[in-house]
DNA sequence: ATCAGCATGTAAGGCGTTACATGATTCA
DNA sequence: TGAATCATGTAACGCCTTACATGCTGAT
């Protein structure tokens, strides 16, 4: 029984669909997956070593050349823990969102300051809209293919709270412009 | 130069405003907090420490007989430090959504796991929407104070994000229902 | 020739969670 | 009397990030 560590989830969700090394397992996060979770080399890697020698992956060498190369495979075993995650009635779903922090604690200088990060959040949401989006554009034309229903989900869920958080950032703003009144220095 | 710990900026936030215990402290962070930022005893008692020896916060003993009771309070150099972060033009803002996790890799098993999944999601986000809404009509009730402009509109973020789920959770089901068509077992 | 991208990995450090350990007070 | 709440703290462990270290290949 072993401790369903997150990343070893993510791993195994990626390798249900394909082969993959280390490196893509890295790209793959980096992609549509990024917005709601992440994951690293000094991560992946040695998670990778662990469940292979757990008997939940195979490796082969798919080495090209002189560049080495090892792609990860799934196993019966490992697809199995992927199932029993999957079928687990309880998800840690954890935001941690400094913009907010920051703005809670707005009060203790001028509300410019509140105002300038909120508008920073904006743009960070904003370029991340456009990127999703994209992504989108390209999962809606095959919703036939099932796995591409379950990727467009999630990524619908992010455009969707995405344009809620734009569509705060526009009150937010005009609130503290309106209801803050300051007779404050700094 | 100090590392701008968050939980050490949400630490100074809270003495920003009052004097509190470690105790009060997490309860603080439990309250409209929490569904942004997470603190722990054993987080919480360790920065209290170091901030102290690094005269960020001093400390007073307002034992109340048997009862042993440290009070913080905020120095000059914490505010400074507080208001440096606040000033600091990056923040990193992060989710990790293991029901979207769980959701994109959905494919593996039979599409009934994945709209319970959702469900449940959707329960959780239900009755914090309830905690939220009560913090909003508490809050509601006295703008002109500025703190809880500040206050108000954390949680009106919480709200209106949250609304956004439950719409989505409601167009994924009905998605998941018509889209994916399975001959699958388990 | 050089740079970007492919590719693998380790090491140190940081941060946080969980569980443990202890004890007082208040209220039913 | 016993449970809940107040109150402080430590220790072990787990996980992740960052930085480092190395080397090949393909395109400009």
């Amino acid at each position: 029984m072993a401790k369903d560590k997150k990343i070893d989830m993510v791993i195994l969700g990626l390798l249900s669909h394909e082969d993959l090394t280390g490196y893509d397992i890295k790209k793959r996060i980096d992609g549509a997956v990024s917005f709601f979770w992440k994951g690293s080399f000094g991560n992946i890697y040695p998670a990778l070593k662990d469940m292979e020698s757990m008997g939940l992956i195979g490796k082969k060498d798919t080495s090209v050349g002189g560049r080495e190369r090892v792609s990860y495979h799934i196993l019966e075993k490992g697809k199995e823990q992927l199932v029993k995650w999957l079928r687990e009635e309880q998800a840690g779903n954890e935001l941690r969102y400094e913009t907010l922090l920051k703005l809670f604690f707005g009060g203790v200088q001028g509300k410019d300051i509140s105002i300038r990060n909120i508008e920073l959040f904006e743009d960070q949401i904003r370029s991340n809209l456009t990127l999703l989006k994209g992504y989108a554009d390209t999962l809606e034309k095959n919703l036939d293919n099932n796995d591409h229903v379950y990727y467009y989900l999630t990524v619908s869920f992010g455009i969707d709270t995405y344009e809620a958080y734009l569509k705060w950032c526009v009150k937010a703003k005009k609130m503290l412009k309106e209801k803050i009144k300051e007779g404050e220095i700094l």
